[in-house]
RNA sequence: CGGGAUGUGGCUCAACUUGGUAGAGCACCUGUUUUGGGUACAGGGGGUUGCAGGUUCAAAUCCUGUCAUCCCGACCA
C-alpha cells in the first residue's frame, strides 16, 4: 500500500521551530520526520521511522556480510557489570542512574562493552569457538552535559555496537580490518562524503583506532588533513622535528633584564626595544620557550607537576595534553603548587638559572622537564632566568639545557607540516559516523573472559569495538542533502522510492495517480502518494519539496496528453513521459 | 560547570520601555471560492502570559526568588 498524504500522520510547518539552530534539524522538525521530547531526546515520526530503518537496514546488511552476528541487549542493565571495571564511577554524571523498588542501582546503558564480553565468557570456553564478531542496533543513554542540534548529539540514541573476539593480535587484526571495510561499504551506500583519521587510543590501551568523519561545518570534532592525503584528529597528530643545527660558533648565552614582561608579547615587545638580534630580523614569539607547568593526577590520585616548554608562538592544546598524559587528569598548575615549589617563579620559569639545571628531574627543582619536538639540538631560544624581571638569551638547546623528554602536547595549526610529508595540514570539522577501535584485552581482563588454547592453556581473548551512530546518520544525512525548499535525500535512505503528486481536482487524476502507484509497487518500489483533494497544487508541491523524496512524478494536467511529469528533486529538471512508461522510467 | 539569550493559544511572534478588557500570521473547524507553485472571502473554537511570592485599586508588563529551554565554551568510551 502507498503511504497516502491525506491520511498520514504528518504536519509539515510553515516556519522554523524556534528550538532548531542547524539547518538539518530544522528541516527534520518541518517536514515531520521527528518531535523533540525533551532535551536531547526525539520521537520518531512515522517519516522518520522509514529513513532510520532504511540507514538500520544497510548497516544491518552489511555486517551480516563483514559475517558479525545480530543480537540485542537490554538498555537497562545492573549496576555490577560496571563496578567490574570501574564504569559505574568512571562514566560520572553522564551516566543514567536508577534503582529498582529495592533500591538496587541499575544504570540506562551509555555502551555495551561489559554485556558483550560477559555474554562470549557465559558461552564460550574455547579457541575453537574463536573468532566471533556480535553485533546489536540499539539505544544508547548518555547524560550529555549539552545536547547539540537535534539528532547530532541526543542524549538518546541508536547505534550500531559490534565487538570482535580473538584469540590473538593477527586475529584482532583481520577482523578490524573486515569491520573498516564494511564501514567503507556502508557510508559509501549511503553516499556519505566521509574520511577516516587516526585517533589516539590514549587510555584504552588499544593499538590501532580510527574514527570516520563527514566533515561538516556543524561538525564537533577537529581534523586535520593534506593535499596529500594524511587525515588525523588533532589529538594524533605527530608533529614533525626539525633537523638539529651545529651548536659550534653560536653566541653564548646572556641574561637580561626583563621587567613587566609576565607575558610572551610583553617580552619580545622589550627584547625587541633592547637587544639586536644578529641577522637583523626582528624577535618574535617563535623565538621564546614558554614553560607551561601543568598539574597530573593519575587515576590513583596522586598529583605531580610537569613542566613542558615550547615555542612562545603555540598554547597548550589541552586535548593533545590529555592524551600526552593520559591516563592522568591535566589542569594547569594552581597557586598552590606554586607555593610548594618557590624555585618556580612565575612569569621567567626557564631550564637553567646561573648555568645549571633548575628545570628536569636531575635539576634542582626536580621537577619532570618535556619538551616540544620543535625544540631540537642547537635551537636558541630566550626563556626566563628563574628570577624575577630577567629573561635569558641565546639559550641554546643541547649546549645550555635538555630535557627529560618529549611532549607533543601544542595546538596544531593550518599549515602546519603532515607527518607523512604530504603537505600542509589544514583543520576542518566533522561529524564522527563511525569508530573502529583494537579495545585489546582491557575488557575481557577485567571481566575474566579467557578461552583455552591448543595446548589447554587458558588465554585472555583480544577484542576490537566498532560504533555506527545510526540516528546521527540521518541527521548527517539531511544535512548534507538538502537546499533552501527542503530535505533531498539519497536514495538509500528516503522514505520512499518514489513520490506521486496527484496535482488537479477531477477524480479521474486521482484514479490515475491511484493506478501509478500500484504500478510502481508491482515493480518493487515504494511509494508516497499526495491523494489530499482539497488542498491546492502550490501546497503539495512545497510538501514534496520538504519531504524530499529524490523521484517525484506529477500526476494532473499532462493526463489529457496521457503524459505525467517526472520531476528530479535534487537537479529540479522536469519532463513529460507517456503515463505507461513512467515506471519503466524510474526504474 | 562558566558566559549569553528566551519563556505569551499547537507553531512563529507582537503587546512589557511608560501597569489599565491579551493580539496578529500560520495551523485547526464551518461555508463559499480556487486546483500546475503555500488561492480568496466570511464566520468560529482555542491562552488563569513557565512557576511561586511581593508591590499596587489594578501585573504579561514593576520587584524578588525559582524552574525550564536554546546558543557559545568546558565536558563527551
Amino acid at each position: 500500500m502507498p503511504i497516502r498524504l491525506s491520511s498520514l500522520f504528518l504536519r509539515t510547518l510553515r516556519e522554523d521551530p524556534a528550538e532548531a539552530e542547524v539547518e538539518s534539524h530544522k528541516l527534520l522538525l518541518r517536514a515531520g520526520y521527528i518531535r523533540r521530547a525533551a532535551p536531547g531526546v526525539y520521537t520518531w515520526l512515522p517519516l522518520g521511522l522509514l529513513v532510520k530503518a532504511k540507514v538500520e537496514a544497510v548497516v544491518r546488511e552489511e555486517m551480516n556480510r563483514a559475517g558479525a552476528q545480530e543480537v540485542f541487549f537490554p538498555a537497562l542493565l545492573p549496576r555490577e557489570p560496571f563496578e567490574a571495571t570501574g564504569r559505574w564511577t568512571e562514566y560520572g554524571d553522564n551516566l543514567f542512574r536508577l534503582q529498582d523498588r529495592k533500591k538496587a542501582d541499575y544504570l540506562l546503558a551509555p555502551t555495551h562493552e561489559e554485556m558483550f564480553t560477559l555474554l562470549v565468557k557465559d558461552l564460550y570456553s574455547s579457541y575453537k569457538d574463536l573468532p566471533v564478531c556480535l553485533y546489536q542496533i540499539q539505544n544508547k543513554y548518555r547524560d550529555e552535559a549539552r545536547p547539540r542540534a537535534g539528532l547530532l548529539r541526543g542524549r538518546e540514541f541508536v547505534m550500531k555496537d559490534a565487538y570482535s573476539f580473538d584469540i590473538d593480535d593477527a586475529g584482532l587484526e583481520k577482523s578490524y580490518q573486515s569491520q573498516r571495510d564494511a564501514y567503507e561499504r556502508i557510508f559509501t551506500r549511503l553516499g556519505v562524503d566521509y574520511v577516516i583519521v587516526k585517533a589516539d587510543a590514549g587510555a584504552m590501551g588499544g593499538s590501532a583506532s580510527e574514527e570516520f568523519l563527514s566533515p561538516s561545518p556543524i561538525g564537533e570534532d577537529t581534523f586535520v588533513r593534506s593535499p596529500g592525503g594524511y587525515a588525523a584528529n588533532v589529538e594524533a597528530v605527530k608533529t614533525v622535528a626539525p633537523a638539529g643545527i651545529a651548536i659550534e660558533g653560536l653566541p653564548a648565552a646572556v641574561v637580561h633584564p626583563s621587567p613587566n614582561t609576565p607575558t610572551i608579547a610583553t617580552l619580545v615587545d622589550l627584547a625587541n626595544a633592547n637587544v639586536k638580534r644578529a641577522d637583523g630580523r626582528e624577535w618574535t614569539a617563535a623565538d621564546t620557550l614558554k614553560n607551561v607547568v601543568l598539574a597530573l593526577t593519575s587515576p590513583e590520585g596522586k598529583r605531580s607537576l610537569v613542566v613542558v616548554g615550547l615555542p612562545g608562538d603555540r598554547e597548550v592544546d589541552a586535548k593533545r595534553a590529555e592524551a600526552a598524559f593520559s591516563p592522568n587528569e591535566v589542569e594547569p598548575a594552581t597557586e598552590e603548587d606554586f607555593e610548594r615549589n618557590p624555585e618556580l617563579v612565575k612569569g621567567y620559569i626557564g631550564p637553567v638559572k646561573n648555568g645549571s639545571a633548575v628545570l628536569g628531574l636531575e635539576g634542582s627543582s626536580k621537577i619532570r622537564y618535556l619538551l616540544d619536538p620543535r625544540v631540537v639540538d642547537g635551537t636558541a631560544w630566550i626563556t626566563g632566568a628563574n628570577e624575577a624581571e630577567k629573561h635569558v638569551f641565546d639559550l641554546v638547546k643541547g649546549r645550555d639545557f635538555g630535557a627529560d623528554g618529549i611532549a607533543d602536547i601544542a595546538e596544531v595549526r593550518a599549515g602546519d607540516p603532515a607527518p607523512d610529508g604530504s603537505g600542509p595540514l589544514e583543520l576542518a570539522r566533522g561529524i564522527e559516523i563511525g569508530h573502529v577501535f583494537q579495545l585489546g584485552r582491557k575488557y575481557a581482563e577485567a571481566l575474566g573472559l579467557q578461552v583455552l588454547d591448543e595446548n589447554g592453556k587458558l588465554v585472555t581473548v583480544t577484542m576490537g569495538s566498532y560504533g555506527v551512530g545510526v540516528t546521527r546518520m540521518v541527521a548527517v544525512l539531511a544535512e548534507a542533502n538538502r537546499d533552501d525548499k527542503g530535505l533531498i535525500w539519497p536514495e538509500a535512505a528516503s522514505p520512499a522510492d518514489v513520490y506521486i503528486v496527484a496535482a488537479g481536482k477531477d477524480d479521474h487524476v486521482y484514479e490515475a495517480a491511484e493506478k501509478l502507484a500500484a504500478e510502481f509497487e508491482a515493480a518493487g518500489k515504494t511509494v508516497m502518494l499526495d491523494d489530499r483533494q482539497k488542498v491546492s497544487p502550490g501546497v503539495k508541491f512545497s510538501d514534496a519539496e520538504l519531504i524530499g523524496v529524490p523521484h517525484v512524478v506529477i500526476c494532473g494536467k499532462g493526463l489529457e496528453n496521457g503524459e505525467v511529469d517526472l520531476w528530479n528533486r535534487r537537479s529540479g529538471e522536469r519532463r513529460s513521459v507517456a503515463l505507461n512508461s513512467a515506471v519503466a522510467e524510474l526504474i
